[in-house]
RNA sequence: GGUGCGGUAGCUCAGUUGGUAGAGCAAAGGACUGAAAAUCCUUGUGUCGCCGGUUCGAUUCCGGCCCACACCA
């Protein structure tokens, strides 16, 4: 769909994939293939590395200057994915935060690892009552966010949260793509049977027995990599790993729906209703809203 | 054929010294501003293998049967 679109508007790609930018993660996260790539430029895909920082702000930054550059040569660009932080703080934008020093972060992880959530809330309590009060309290990763903060800043995360839309210098449509749930489902786990004929097993294993001293780190922690490894380390058979795999995406899938879902700008199609979007599209541009 | 161990939620299993039961995973729904394919929240689920006995009351005790696994023959 993308690419059809792509092409039609005689643009590129740029891709809001949290996984798919990761050189080294190619079949697991369902990558385009090469000949996809031929026919259209594609941006933040395969473009980095899982020993890179990445996250939300880096992407907004990346992704804003990518389409700059593509705008002095095109007027549309098309953007597809599945990472909806990603694409909101493309088109919405995130606050202005400090940037925090990888040590702290870094002994924050440690201590968790060490002491457990109650330490966390413990120091979020003392040091950030705002966050404590108002905040996900079970949330390791947010809590850990939250006290990078304070400590770096002194000042509570929730000072720097101003719920404020960024204001893009162009404007952006959006669709989404659902089928019925049980269809979605099958085409699920027919996927993930592909991954494995296309050698999946072989990647995450290149992975376990070249860089093990990645497997903990986030561009790993992703449905295909963790069950996989859990499977090479002994801990699960074969085919359980791949059942989980199945059921994870599945997980996911419905996560991603439930993000877009509450966007009220986002136009509904069926996957394969290219002809219905490329009309709708035309139609917006035309009536230049 | 004998002995042992077991049969409890969709799956793996815990438990009830007799008052009709629970965890994890799966499922369904939701949240989410620097880890986001991550992380977190909410929710339900059962003829407790079958038949009979004892009992006010049995998933729990007793007897029989069926099924699974292991060992012995």
């Amino acid at each position: 769909m993308a690419i059809r679109l792509a092409q039609k508007f005689k643009t590129d790609i740029v891709s809001a994939d949290s996984r798919q930018c990761y050189r080294e993660l190619d079949i697991g996260v369902a990558r385009p293939s090469e000949i996809e790539l031929q026919q259209v430029k594609h941006h933040f895909i395969a473009s980095h590395s899982i020993r890179d920082e990445m996250n939300a702000a880096a992407f907004e930054s990346f992704a804003l200057a990518t389409v700059n550059t593509i705008f002095n040569h095109h007027d549309t660009v098309v953007m597809v994915g599945g990472t909806g932080l990603y694409i909101k703080a493309f088109t919405e934008g995130l606050d202005e935060l400090p940037p925090i020093d990888t040590t702290l972060r870094n002994s924050i992880v440690e201590s968790f690892k060490m002491n457990g959530i109650e330490w966390l809330q413990e120091q979020i309590r003392e040091k950030d009552p705002l966050y404590y009060q108002t905040g996900e309290v079970q949330n390791p990763q947010r809590l850990m966010r939250a006290l990078e903060v304070v400590m770096a800043t002194g000042q509570s995360i929730r000072n720097f949260q101003s719920g404020k839309k960024a204001i893009r210098p162009f404007r952006i449509l959006k669709m989404g793509l659902d089928l019925p749930r049980d269809l979605l489902y099958q085409r699920i786990n027919k996927r993930v049977d592909i991954m494995m004929e296309l050698g999946l097993l072989a990647e995450v294993t290149y992975i376990y027995e070249n860089m093990p001293e990645l497997m903990e780190s986030s561009p790993l922690q992703t449905v295909g990599y963790t069950e996989l490894f859990d499977y090479l380390k002994g801990k699960i058979p074969l085919h359980e790993a791949i059942e989980q795999i199945k059921a994870h995406s599945r997980q996911y899938a419905k996560r991603q729906l439930t993000w877009f879902k509450k966007d009220p700008s986002i136009q509904w199609f069926s996957p394969s209703q290219y002809e219905e979007v490329h009309r709708w599209v035309i139609s917006q541009i035309n009536s230049g809203k």
